[in-house]
DNA sequence: TCCATACTATTACATCTGTAACATTTACAA
DNA sequence: TTGTAAATGTTACAGATGTAATAGTATGGA
């Protein structure tokens, strides 16, 4: 499993940026950014910057500017944070968790679907298990 | 929505431990910690002491001795963890989420028998609303 | 009573984070 | 060509975190 850098709360907001679209120039970033945020220019370069170091954005130079982009990708890091997730809060965890995202309404009907499917197929699979093990 | 102070990485050690079993004393927290990291025990004591601070974790002086027990409930946590998570990835990541927690084998067949039953329930709810609308 | 022990309290210090100011270089317009 | 704007680079600084050392205090045994 590939390592994925330590990345902090602000730093995440520039990454979501860069899944959503990529390459961007550090302007594009900050232009975004402005607007959801407070943050000066000079915060959001700083960010930039300290994603470079930690290897999780590379860049290309073209010309004059820098073209930025993500070096891990969206999934990964869900990941990531979900092993950490549980590492803190144990299996135990996710029956809380599920039911705070729906009560947060953000599922929609298909992405329910979908996860009552992954459900199933577990499902199935702790029954071919348990007979196999008879 | 109670507030939930921001507890950190090496924190959370300490509150799991907490949730666990409490009241506990310092030296009750000192030595199940060390035997699960290398910290010292002046570390983990800095670390309740922190938490003190944070009011995540309250206590009563008995005799000479400090009896330590949570201010927040493990529930409460996972809930503001999960809302953070929502944050950062957006509903989209519930989906590889729960593919790890499957994965990693974190759930067992009531579990999943559980969260079939959310699930099921959000899906009912859908419905409605959508029959409503009509 | 007085010291060793066990606890608690205070202080330290390097990194990481959030938040930015100030400085320098480059490129284009006048 | 030279000043100015835009882009990039360097430096700053306070608060949080990881990790602990040192100092003070109370308490029970010699």
């Amino acid at each position: 499993m590939k390592k994925i850098p330590k990345i902090s709360e602000a730093e995440w907001e520039v990454m979501k940026l860069l899944w959503k679209k990529s390459p961007a120039t550090a302007n594009d970033v900050v232009k975004t950014l402005s607007g959801k945020t407070h943050w000066k220019r000079e915060t959001i370069r700083t960010l930039i910057n300290r994603l470079v170091q930690k290897k999780a954005v590379g860049f290309k130079k073209k010309g004059r500017q820098y073209h930025y982009f993500p070096l891990v990708t969206e999934a990964e890091c869900v990941r990531a944070e979900t092993t950490s997730f549980l590492k803190r809060f144990g299996g135990g965890s996710i029956e809380p968790m599920l039911a705070a995202f729906v009560e947060e309404e953000k599922l929609s009907t298909e992405k329910i679907a979908k996860l009552r499917r992954i459900l199933k197929k577990a499902a199935d699979e702790h029954k071919k298990k348990r007979n196999k093990s008879r």
